[in-house]
DNA sequence: TATGAATGAGCGTTCATTCAT
DNA sequence: GATGAATGAACGCTCATTCAT
């Protein structure tokens, strides 16, 4: 019986969620809310039950965001054959889908407001430990550059994860495969320059900080 | 008497301008209109006689931009021993000032509005021409890969030109540092993993399909 | 069965009353309907059945309220030893309890709606006849003054029915009781100035202009 | 020429005040901001450059009213030939024009967010200095009961400025004139019951617990 | 010409009321 | 009969733009 009620509402709120990723990763963050509704389909009253602001309904969309890289990356991670290849595979998967664009739309003051979340926060963790891991086999066996921590990969991906402007003359797909490409190729060993500074990894960041 | 007059309203539009641009890149294109002509020191009024709506204001602030840059884009040319020093020093230079952040924090909405433009249009295809100079002389000499064009290059600076997050145990010109570096990195022949597609060129792009 | 459900009813209905009163006196007759439900320990649909409208949960309570305004009168009256004595009880009673204070609280859109109920007419009716007959037996005692009637007792008891601001410096409590002396001390004949107009009874009022 | 501008935004600015506070005294502090630009004639946009938000409208009306409250009291104080005449005759100017009723209408959040304003403060300040005055005055020629103080006053006069309901077959302003006076006669030494508590005056009151 | 006052459309949010379960 | 999810109208407030001075 209340089953039965979990259910729809279930469904609007992953509705909402999905309207409002959409929307939000093409037009920005302050997307009304009152259209958000309407493309999930239920009335703006609904949307504000579930999500009682819109940095409540960031932050959802955030965790939910993050668990899905998690399950990419321990795919990648189990699946393929060496580090390095889980590493670009996922780093390709995500940029291919947007995850994550959302940390990248938000203003600076939503930002800040979301910083404030243990569930984002732990969740966030979660997601780097294993990227981590990746980073560390692939550097381990000399398929990486040395001198970077996952903290600079995620940076990088996420500028990755704007959109880029349509050129004329370009399919967006292929823009997007070039430049993650020209990416990965830049985590290489090869051709790598000494950087400034030291690699960031999660040892050397103090999140507590954002409290 | 003119001329007083038009001393005057020069430097109300240069006032403008910076306002604009600092307010603008710092907090979005979507600040108030008349925040920034109180930071420019003038009322709304005046800011609305200059630049008929926000839109005209972007556009002058986008032209203005690629002025400064192209002036960068000279002067690096001109000045560095060899093309690929010139270019990396260029990407490095307009990283640091985050010339045409614009371009990136516009709205999708704003952003066709602002393709519209001839003088921009024109400005730009000024920029890359020396770009593409640089870029050639650069791949020529074997220091860069041959496989990417100015587009490739100019879309990788413009997702590097957003600020990154302050994460809590680095600095933020450390980072920039270092991401600019990677990004460079991906641009040299040895690492270079085949592209999809091909260069994107001046000459592939058929700018006119805005219009 | 019925006997079961009726009593559950029963129950839940004084609960929603219980919770109304508390809420509205407090904090006005505006409080959300569902914060009166969760309080009532009932859901929304639930305080809807019993009173299908904001309006109608008002009437309730105010008869109820006047019920209980009757109950102290009529003991107040059979209880001390003089009317005045009981009238002066009657009303430090209504005071403390804040009895009545909805009426004074709501709105007058509300206050209009209220007056329509053929209930609450009649309930009232009933305690200004006993509240009318201790007046007029102090009055025959001397220990009245005679130029007011029970209209204007009630007025001026409903004046004190608000809650005085917090005086820093002050209780409530005492201010409460200083108050209602000095309302009390103007009622008898010693200090009676002459009033304008007649005394208002009862039999003065034309309460079906209301309808 | 800013002068013609002055005098056009002051003329709106108590167009404002005034509409603001026939509404406000008539149906509550919680009156549409809307309407109050509607009865104003201005847009709402007008009223909100005046008055940043509800709170600082009610402050500058509640300002307003008690240097209009402050006026009567001088002149009643200067021109009637004692104290006690005096007093009477603020007292039923003040109850006649409304004066203050703001402050016993605004809710209970607003009301805590008034008091933190200092102009407001020093305004009140000086009314109630004032009538101490008189006060005082009416005590030591023994017109007054003396075991009251301007507080006490003060807080018997605010009940007295809520709109009694109408009454059909009485006329408002009768019965405000008789309830009023009724309280006055309260205040007479003939009656005077002895109160609980001492009489508050300003000395007695700490309000600086306020901020 | 510069100013800033006025306007009103638009968005975030709340809450009375209805209705499916 | 009870529940609480859904709805949408209404209100507070902001801001782009216009226009009187």
């Amino acid at each position: 019986m209340t089953g039965q009620l979990r259910a729809d509402a279930k469904r609007n709120r992953d509705q909402i969620l999905a309207a409002a990723r959409e929307l939000m990763v093409n037009q920005g963050a302050g997307v009304p809310m009152e259209e958000i509704a309407r493309h999930a389909g239920v009335g703006v009253g609904t949307l504000y039950r579930r999500f009682p602001d819109r940095v409540a309904l960031l932050r959802a969309l955030s965790v939910h965001t993050i668990e899905n890289m998690t399950e990419l990356a321990r795919t990648a991670l189990r699946t393929e054959p060496d580090a390095w290849t889980g590493l670009s595979r996922f780093v390709r998967e995500c940029v291919a889908l947007r995850l994550g664009a959302l940390r990248s739309i938000v203003d600076p003051e939503l930002h800040t407001a979301l910083r404030q979340s243990d569930e984002l926060r732990s969740a966030r963790t979660e997601l780097l430990r294993i990227v981590e891991q990746m980073i560390e086999a692939a550097q381990r066996d000399g398929s990486m550059r040395t001198d970077v921590g996952v903290v600079d990969v995620a940076m990088l991906v996420s500028l990755h994860l704007k959109r880029p402007f349509d050129v004329p003359g370009t399919t967006p797909v292929d823009m997007d495969a070039r430049l993650t490409q020209l990416m990965l190729d830049g985590l290489r060993p090869c051709a790598a320059t000494p950087l400034p500074g030291s690699p960031t990894t999660l040892a050397d960041v103090n999140w507590d900080a954002d409290r």
